[in-house]
DNA sequence: ATTTAAAATATGTTCATACATTTGGACATC
DNA sequence: GATGTCCAAATGTATGAACATATTTTAAAT
């Protein structure tokens, strides 16, 4: 694709340049973790400044659509769309508050969808999806989850190192990047399996939580499903109105 | 305000200006459609160049708590939106989705509160705070859940007509206003009190949540305590990330 | 072959500077 | 009083340069 703006546009060139790397990376060929241009070259090839070439990559970069690596370049997420804060994954939350998370069981199989996941992927129940099964708690014992992440197209092999976040991996090793979250969370009684993993016994009540995670472009990226020993794990949601 | 910055902090200059700007904005004399200091000499005044003060206010103006008019100046915004369009009162979900909320039984007393009720509010666990006990659900008895509204100073006797929301009474009535929420959500174990008032069995898993709700200046305005049969009602966050 | 060190590469931060554009007020004019 | 002109002030746009820092690659040393 030639790049060229027009010097003697009353539109700005920032805008210009924000616009022509709006349609760059809506082609195929940089679709999902290609890396664009270095700064330095593109402004040359463009006949700008660096800092004017920065400051319009910066609003995509703001809108998730692209992120920087220092040292690297600038790699191409996935499209579209922008907002706000909030939430962590739950080795974070974890870690900020120096308790060590260990990960007792981690279990790779590609299975099929159930109706609502694959749905929620645009995918075919018959299709295969990628499920991680992760017993997690502290070194302690005083807690316990059990969550279930299933992935459609997102690359991972299993082979990651999987003490990392999830999001952190995906990030940075894929570019996928985690935007948007819904959660749906309910109180259920522990079945037998359940109970075994979580140990404690049948019936007792359990935390669940099925969240439902989108990239910048809300396009969905995991579907997970945890189960929380409510009597060590509190689920904490702060919100403001205007 | 004093405005300085430290200039051999390892933490970037203009990370540290919008920290300071983010604090000095939430001053009272900031609010509502006040304007900043010019660029120009808010740039001189802390030492850094006008490009660094721009690099900070940038993120403020994209995140919408600043505006800039040209030829005017910089605005602070009214503070709109910032996190998550979630929560509203129940009575306002459940309307939004056509379901007739019913109040079964309001119950309204005076009781010490309990300490982390007390240290919340800020007074004494031996003062009276007025505890108003809810028990709602939908007319034709597919959910149900009962909630404790614990209030200190605001002003509530009891002769309200409740089945108007909450928050609606809070604003119009007492000029309340309710802007921030923490909350808290476990799974418990019904026992026998809950389980009669909920109609279901003893054991069985209800959704407790506890909300601390604020008003705009951060004082504390509420604490409530609410059971859900987890059968009937879902618990549901969306929360974005940067 | 492995480790270490250096260099190359890319983004990150900061500054100084210049001119453009928009707005609002002062002032003169009709 | 209404209108128009001009100026000052504030943000908007753009450049060029320098150095910092993180990452990868390359070359050298062991």
């Amino acid at each position: 694709m030639k790049l060229v703006i027009d010097h003697n546009s009353s539109i700005p060139l920032y805008l210009q340049v924000e616009e022509l790397l709006r349609k760059l990376i809506a082609m195929p060929e940089y679709q999902n973790g290609k890396m664009l241009p270095n700064e330095v070259e593109m402004a040359n090839e463009l006949g700008i400044s660096r800092n004017t070439l920065r400051q319009a990559t910066n609003k995509l970069v703001y809108e998730g659509l692209l992120f920087r690596k220092k040292g690297v370049g600038t790699i191409v997420t996935r499209p579209v769309d922008s907002k706000a804060k909030n939430w962590m994954s739950f080795t974070q939350e974890m870690g900020s508050k120096g308790i060590q998370v260990v990960n007792y069981d981690i279990n790779l199989t590609w299975v099929n969808p159930s109706k609502r996941v694959a749905e929620f992927f645009g995918v075919s129940e018959n299709s295969k999806v990628l499920r991680m099964e992760r017993l997690r708690g502290s070194k302690d014992g005083t807690f316990v989850y059990f969550v279930s992440y299933f992935h459609p197209r997102t690359g991972l092999t299993g082979t990651e190192d999987f003490s990392r976040p999830l999001y952190e991996i995906l990030q940075n090793d894929y570019a996928v990047i985690a935007k948007l979250s819904k959660e749906e969370i309910t109180a259920v009684a522990a079945d037998r399996i359940l109970a075994k993993k979580l140990n404690m016994k049948t019936g007792e009540p359990i935390l669940r939580r099925k969240r439902f995670v989108f990239d910048p472009g809300r396009r969905p990226i995991e579907f997970n499903l945890g189960y929380y020993r409510s009597d060590s794990i509190v689920y904490t949601v702060e919100s403001e109105r205007e």
